[in-house]
DNA sequence: CGCCGTTGTGTACGCTCGTACATATGGGAT
DNA sequence: ATCCCATATGTACGAGCGTACACAACGGCG
């Protein structure tokens, strides 16, 4: 394994290795030691790269950031202002919520990791914004920033509680939360039921 | 269960040091030696109670939830149906994210903590539940569960960036969610402004 | 009154952690 | 070709951790 010397991509791997490393064990098994272990380098390699393992988290949650927004934009529905908002943005959430937990929990772990660790917020900032910015797009700053919450909330109670994720529900509030530009469903008083307009998609 | 070296207060002396531990040092500092150290107890003592650090936990969160539909129900306006209940929520949140940081650091610290641990999960729930279910009362189940979505959503965004609270913007985008029940804010569409009834707070 | 099992306490062990530091290496300026 | 220093490595240290376990205390029972 020598010969591993001047290795530019040295940095990126470490950084590759803590998200899988947080997504395996949690932030609580986030350390020098697993890391090195996890990209192949000896200890000092990952001390000599990030002094800190704040350093080390700030990278990590950067990257996963960037991860997240490749899937937002991908699903190209968000910018045509003919298709619902709020039936995009459930099914959004579906599919990510639909697919392996670990990669939600990673994300979402060093996201909320902000909440003591002050290093962190500038990124947690970062990620709000550009969420909100594509959604800003389709209706107004509050109304995107407002989304953002309500979206973070619904996936925190899946998360946090166990919750089956309920696609119908989501796209119901979340359609409340937008200006009565045209349709949505503060109609529907005493619950929502199956009154919508948009394409249906499948829940999780 | 007799009265041995009966001491019914330990415990609970134990569960309020951890509480007090995770409040200044957060869950990373929370362990059988500085929670003993806090409570003023021999180490043994709190492996005893305690045999695991998750069950101190569900422990310390379920006391803070109980904390925390204190200061729910002390607010008495909810219940009354004359009030506006998205000003009344706002309100509530400006108080509680106006304190002491710390406090709201340690319940959030504790609720998020479920993310990683099942264990807490079913207290989560519970805690859900509970802020839902006065909620309810006042408009129906769904509608309680996106408000509360919301506020989980807003409080985060505040404390994971940085951003300072909006008690006006929390009060119109609350509002949104409420069923057309005769109110609120749907009609202020590209932006709130100042278009309220009910009383005004000042935020935080 | 004196034993006994439940309840509480103190200490010591093995482990992992972050950090420091002395040393090796090799690309680029000269 | 030579030298220099940012880069890379291995090891050692002290601190703190969960856990185990032997021992002290004391109410209930014979």
């Amino acid at each position: 394994m020598a010969a591993r010397r001047y290795d530019p991509e040295r940095r990126q791997r470490i950084i590759d290795a803590a998200i899988r490393v947080v997504g395996r064990s949690g932030i609580a098994g986030l350390t020098h030691r697993t890391v090195a272990q996890e990209a192949d380098v000896p200890l000092g390699s990952t001390t000599y790269h990030f002094k800190t393992l704040d350093e080390l988290m700030v990278a990590a949650l950067r990257q996963a950031n960037e991860g997240f927004a490749k899937v937002i934009a991908s699903r190209g529905g968000l910018e045509d202002p003919r298709t619902d908002l709020a039936a995009e943005l459930a099914a959004l959430m579906g599919e990510w919520l639909g697919g392996e937990r670990t990669g939600v929990e990673l994300e979402y772990e060093l996201y909320l990791a902000a909440l003591r660790r002050p290093a962190l917020r500038p990124v947690a900032a970062e990620w709000c914004e550009e969420v909100a910015a594509p959604l800003s797009r389709r209706t107004d700053p509050v109304t995107a920033r407002a989304l953002v919450a309500l979206m973070d909330g619904i996936c925190l109670q899946v998360l946090l509680t166990g919750t089956p994720y309920d696609e119908a529900y989501a796209r119901e509030v979340l359609g409340r939360l937008l200006p009565g530009d045209g349709a949505p469903g503060t109609d529907t008083r005493g619950g929502y039921r199956t009154a919508h307009r948009g394409r249906l998609r499948t829940g999780t």
